[in-house]
DNA sequence: GTTTAGTTTGACCAGATGGTCAGACCAAGG
DNA sequence: CCTTGGTCTGACCATCTGGTCAAACTAAAC
């Protein structure tokens, strides 16, 4: 094995800066229109240097698809079964929004590879994140079977909470273009938005009193 | 002006073969990525003579943003000041969800184009499209001053409308795959979703009765 | 049937792109 | 110092890509 592993401060320096750089570009162009060039340049390091470090421009992106899997996860991992349902779904939502709001490389990168058909990410697609997905929609069927939150589709649920968290990011430039000077930050006004919709979906078709 | 103008059944014809063929290739590759190659092939036709009727690759994607602002911005537009509020909006949100199974490469086509930061649709976003949600924007504040929906903000209203309906065009694949054999055709449950996710965000805070 | 205007293509070009490679460079241990 | 193993790069290559062009072909008007 020629390859280096990550194991010297350099590589792992090096390796770091392609990623980033590598994010960057992806995520602006997709797979196919991202050239190594263009990464290479915004990592500041030769094109050589490049694929020194990985194999080639397919492998640079499996390997970013890899890593991010992972953080991309992580918010809906992290709605707790035994919390209040209402509340976890919310946290979900707000952490979701704010990730779309920190990481929007991340979501148009994800953006990217589904639009194309998700060739590269299918098969994580029917793993780990279908796996992840089947399991909290059986905890919101639980939820909404107990009384606790109103009866709603629990994989439409979480395609809604998808679809209106990553919009803010992968549609940043359109949002902001629509709303003009106006509305600087969207953030806030979306966060007070999406609150309120789930809120009002959520809610027990019989209220208390 | 050599150029032809779509005057011949001919030309008429092949324009439309190779938009159609444009549409197809462009909206699975976004920009960059797709090559006149791959659009003369789908088209049926030879590179020479897709050059021949599109002065270059730009003109032919130009060609297409600028047939598809029309369809894209009709459902909006349908939305009738002096119907009932709730239903007019219902309407306009299935409406929507409609063309994304109608439509889907439309859909996607236009989230690449967005992705990518709009370069090449910025000036109708800043245009046309901001008149008009301008322009429902304020039919909708009125309907909320006016007590007969809930009090939401317009703009956002129809952000959401646009992300939860564009998921199921744009997020087609994942979708499906997470869903799983079960839901071959997920639109009709989407639908019933939506309505209920619309349906309680609009209804007044104080319930008749 | 011939002219004319519109249509189609094979061959070609310049520049971009992913990738290779031999060798130069450099950090650190002996 | 010198060796050694990891790091870096200029030069290069095959292929792809958007685009051109002269010439061949075809439909239809006269």
């Amino acid at each position: 094995m020629t390859r280096p592993r990550a194991n010297t401060r350099i590589q792992q320096k090096n390796t770091g800066t392609i990623l980033d750089a590598a994010l960057q570009v992806f995520s602006a162009q997709g797979f196919r229109g991202a050239t190594l060039d263009q990464i290479a340049e915004v990592a500041g390091l030769s094109k050589p240097n490049l694929l020194y470090y990985f194999a080639s421009k397919d492998a640079i992106y499996q390997a970013l698809l890899q890593q991010l899997l992972h953080i991309w996860l992580a918010p809906l991992a992290a709605m707790d079964q035994n919390g209040d349902p209402t509340s976890e779904i919310l946290a979900y939502v707000r952490r979701k929004l704010q990730m779309s709001r920190e990481f929007p490389r991340e979501s148009r990168l994800f953006a990217n590879e589904i639009l194309q058909g998700a060739p590269r990410i299918e098969a994580a697609i029917k793993g780990e994140l279908k796996s992840l997905v089947d399991a909290k929609a059986l905890v919101i069927r639980g939820w909404a079977a107990a009384g606790k939150i109103a009866d709603v589709h629990p994989h439409h649920l979480i395609f809604s909470i998808w679809a209106l968290t990553q919009h803010y990011a992968d549609f940043d430039v359109q949002v902001r273009l629509v709303l003009g000077a106006e509305g600087a930050d969207p953030f806030p006004e979306a966060e007070r938005h999406l609150d309120q919709m789930f809120t009002r979906l959520l809610a027990s078709p019989i209220l208390p009193g």
